[in-house]
DNA sequence: AGAGGTCGACAACCACGTTGTCTACCTCAC
DNA sequence: GTGAGGTAGACAACGTGGTTGTCGACCTCT
């Protein structure tokens, strides 16, 4: 069995991404934060971490700014951000977290370590976190490496 | 460091999927077959594999027998699999495999394989195997264990 | 013969992404 | 100053991969 093929490499990993995010998500709205989306948690936490304009949230997910604009649209409409305009740069509109989208944020951390906490438990911590290095090393830099190139192809 | 948190996990998963199937396709597209899909990769294999009505291939892709058939209808066009009624149940249509087809999956699962081989040859080819043997020991059950359940929720 | 389950089709809808185009605005070189 | 070029955000149209719900046709089993 020399199985596991590059293709069901790339299931695998699509399947563990399903597992974990439809499980916080099912869990989110049990909790009082319906309608919230996986792209949702991950736009906000990089909001969160400084992509506080669409064009930035847009270089920052390696997505389109129209892309990432209407996902704060979305996260604005289910209250968990907010926007004004920028006084020093009338282009900008920056935006914030609000309360309400900082209790998802670690309400939605605390369901993902949980799944990650149960996934250690199945196959050891060392093991989990040895996969996470290894990912890292893999596609870490495919983040950084979009960094610098143009999100957008033609304008 | 207490880096590399659940929502960490979840998007390098995702990366990972998404770092081999942008490669194969963009590839493919090079090598003759453009407007194919990942979904349509996987789709092709699970029919050869025996999945060859859309409700069997819903329930084997875990998704709705509406979504299966519109990947079935989406393959037709393309010229990669055919679909006869079945002479002994009226109500089905079978789905096979074209030549192209064929072809396809051959020239598919080697692009994917080639990803895959360039990362056992970046991170040891025993440190990915080791991935793989982890996931599926984390994941593969699911699969498995959707097998069982109605695919549909309400009719 | 009929009840109930399964199959495929059709329609409407949604999430998430894409291009392309447009206007407003900043910046910098001249 | 002014004009050129880059950048920000809005809007529209579209593609893809899913979802529900509904339907008529067709087994199958009692």
């Amino acid at each position: 069995m020399a199985r596991t093929s590059g293709a069901e490499l790339a299931q695998l990993l699509l399947g563990g991404f399903h597992a974990m995010a439809d499980e916080v998500i099912a869990e989110l709205e049990r909790r009082g934060h319906p309608g919230v989306r996986p792209a949702h948690e991950f736009a906000l936490r990089a909001i969160d971490a400084g992509a506080d304009t669409a064009s930035a949230l847009g270089r920052r997910l390696t997505v389109s700014k129209q892309a990432a604009a209407k996902t704060i649209a979305g996260l604005e409409q289910l209250g968990y951000v907010g926007r004004t305009s920028d006084p020093s740069d009338a282009r900008l509109k920056r935006v914030q977290v609000t309360p309400r989208g900082h209790e998802l944020m670690t309400v939605g951390a605390r369901l993902f370590d949980e799944v990650r906490d149960r996934w250690a438990a199945q196959i050891g911590a060392a093991q989990l976190a040895e996969i996470e290095r290894q990912l890292v090393a893999l596609i870490g830099d495919r983040r950084e490496q979009a960094q610098g190139e143009a999100p957008q192809r033609a304008t």
